[in-house]
RNA sequence: GUUCCCAUCGUCUAGAGGCCUAGGAUGCCACCCUUUCACGGUGGAGACACGGGUUCGACUCCCGUUGGGAACGCCA
């Protein structure tokens, strides 16, 4: 029998979640569902200048809104507790004393300057910029006394000499072969005492007993170094496997000036959780069949490592749309409701004392027309009097038609002239046939001028649907606004 | 600069030597539906970076070139 999956995402806690982070997440979460193991949340606050109490928050709060619940980690805490780095210290110190007594580490008291003329000269003769082993001379004794006399020091790791290459098999690239002089000696803890990423990342995984790390690209060359820590400690190496970085239009690794990067500014334009999931799994996986939609436990079910593939990919913020459009209306009117609700309430837009069945009806109107959550806002702003304007530069044409002033006369008298409060839709089509009849108008020059007297644009949803969703009082109101215009 | 990774329509991708006249999706365009817009439907344009091998046969394998990306911190 083989060991239980179990995988896990590491997030620092230094701001939102990150789309690219969200994919790390999201495929470590996949595969361990999909192969009944434990996906395990570790969160990498060791860097203290950085990390947050605030951003730790933001980070678990989107993990949520994905829907990617961890079995082990913050909140919910395990076996391998804790899952703070900044509370493993002791673990970390033990190890690094470990490595020091077997003289596979020492300690470094190069100043600032001697490595930065260091990296700087490297750079100048054109090699990989990395320490050269000054310090590997001074004594154990001598670093005592140095250590003891109040001199500062930091641990570094000391490259091992007997391989020549470090290979390992990739889970998605295959075979991938590092030169050991691609790193220099380097520092495991710093010389505040606090151990850097990739001892702690290294002693972590061991010790969590973590089989699979997936993790972003640009950590191919950490997992060099990691292997080396993991060896030098006698702990088994788990499996790695590389995911492509995720890139902007430009084709530069997507950040900030790319315009939205993290998961939360997505939430909050409106994308849904399941589209936005379902969009980054398709980054760089495919379904064996071809197909797209797949909501996330369709995607579990599915998921397999060897479909994924190693190359780079942009960001398409255009298919992500369609993508959302298609989640949206896939929504019944009840969720939909509860999910627009809130930007609506931030638009200062309020029909929580609407009737169901209005509700379920305007969103059967508005619904094909959505992008995103937020596009609700403009379709029910149509339907508010306090927000109801005429967008004049759209209707400019339309207002300087001849018989546009009559259509719209002829539409006012119409709606004084019905009883009730509402138009049903045979109301509304009869007295459209009368302003046609009353003035031989007909095309656009009927259509159009009665929907600026309804919405205050000259293009919208389909009018005998959308007027009886409006009061009579405020379509009489809007008509009279709009006679003032011309 | 050094090392590593990557290379199919604009974009996301299928493709594990003949099934490829290179498939799907998105975006774009056209038409249909619709007395508007949107939705929906149908169709269209649109790609194997280049050069060498290997092979009867290469999008697929190997090498090189070019191009792109990433990493080289007392950040993670």
């Amino acid at each position: 029998m083989t060991a239980k999956v179990r995988t896990r995402f590491a997030p620092s806690p230094t701001g939102f979640l990150h789309v690219g982070g969200a994919r790390t997440a999201l495929y470590s979460w996949l595969f361990a569902k999909k192969m009944q193991g434990d996906f395990v949340l570790r969160i990498e606050d060791t860097d203290q200048e950085r990390s947050t109490e605030e951003s730790l928050q933001k980070v678990l709060s989107d993990l949520k809104w994905l829907g990617y619940d961890w079995q082990e980690g913050p909140e919910v805490n395990g076996p391998n507790q804790p899952y703070f780095q900044s509370q493993r210290q002791a673990i970390y110190q033990e190890h690094a004393e470990r490595l020091l007594k077997a003289g596979k580490a020492y300690y470094c008291f190069c100043s600032d300057e001697r490595l930065e003329s260091l990296r700087e000269t490297a750079k100048k003769e054109g090699r990989s910029p990395q320490y050269d082993g000054h310090c590997r001379k001074v004594s154990k004794e001598e670093a005592k006394e140095r250590l003891a006399a109040g001199e500062k020091a930091t641990v570094r790791f000391q490259i091992p000499e007997e391989k020549d290459h470090y290979v390992f098999q990739d889970l998605i690239r295959k075979e991938v072969k590092f030169p050991k002089e691609m790193v220099g000696d380097f520092i495991l803890l710093r010389s505040d005492g606090m151990p850097v990423y990739n001892f702690c990342c290294a002693v972590d995984d061991a010790l969590m007993n973590i089989t699979h790390v997936l993790r972003a690209e640009e950590h191919l060359s950490n997992t060099l170094r990691q292997i080396m820590i993991l060896e030098a400690l006698d702990y088994p190496l788990p499996q790695f496997g590389h995911l492509s970085i995720i890139l902007g239009a430009d084709k530069q690794k997507l950040s900030k000036r790319h315009g939205a990067t993290s998961c939360h500014e997505y939430a909050e334009r409106g994308f849904l959780p399941e589209a936005l999931s379902n969009f980054l799994a398709l980054l760089g996986w495919s379904h064996p069949e071809g197909k797209e939609i797949m909501p996330l436990e369709e995607l579990v079910e599915t998921f397999s490592l060897d479909r994924v593939h190693g190359s780079p990919a942009v960001f398409d913020e255009e298919k992500l749309k369609w993508m959302n459009s298609q989640y949206l209306r896939a929504l019944s009117n009840e969720d939909l409701w509860q999910r627009i609700q809130p930007f609506l309430t931030a638009a200062g837009l309020d029909f929580s004392d609407a009737p169901e069945d209005w509700k379920n009806k305007t969103l059967d109107v508005f619904k094909s027309s959505m992008e995103t959550l937020v596009d609700a806002v403009a379709l029910y702003q149509n339907m508010s009097d306090a927000h109801f304007q005429v967008d004049e530069e759209a209707c400019a044409e339309v207002l300087s038609w001849d018989t546009t002033k009559a259509a719209m006369e002829v539409w006012l008298q119409g709606l004084k002239d019905l009883s009730g409060d509402y138009l049903s839709e045979e109301d509304f089509l009869s007295l459209q046939d009368k302003v046609k009849s009353d003035l031989g108008v007909k095309g656009k020059h009927l259509f159009m001028p009665l929907r600026v007297a309804v919405i205050g644009k000259p293009q919208g949803a389909e009018m005998k649907l959308l007027v009886p969703l409006l009061a009579k009082s405020s379509l009489q109101k809007r008509v009279e606004i709009v006679l003032e215009k011309i």
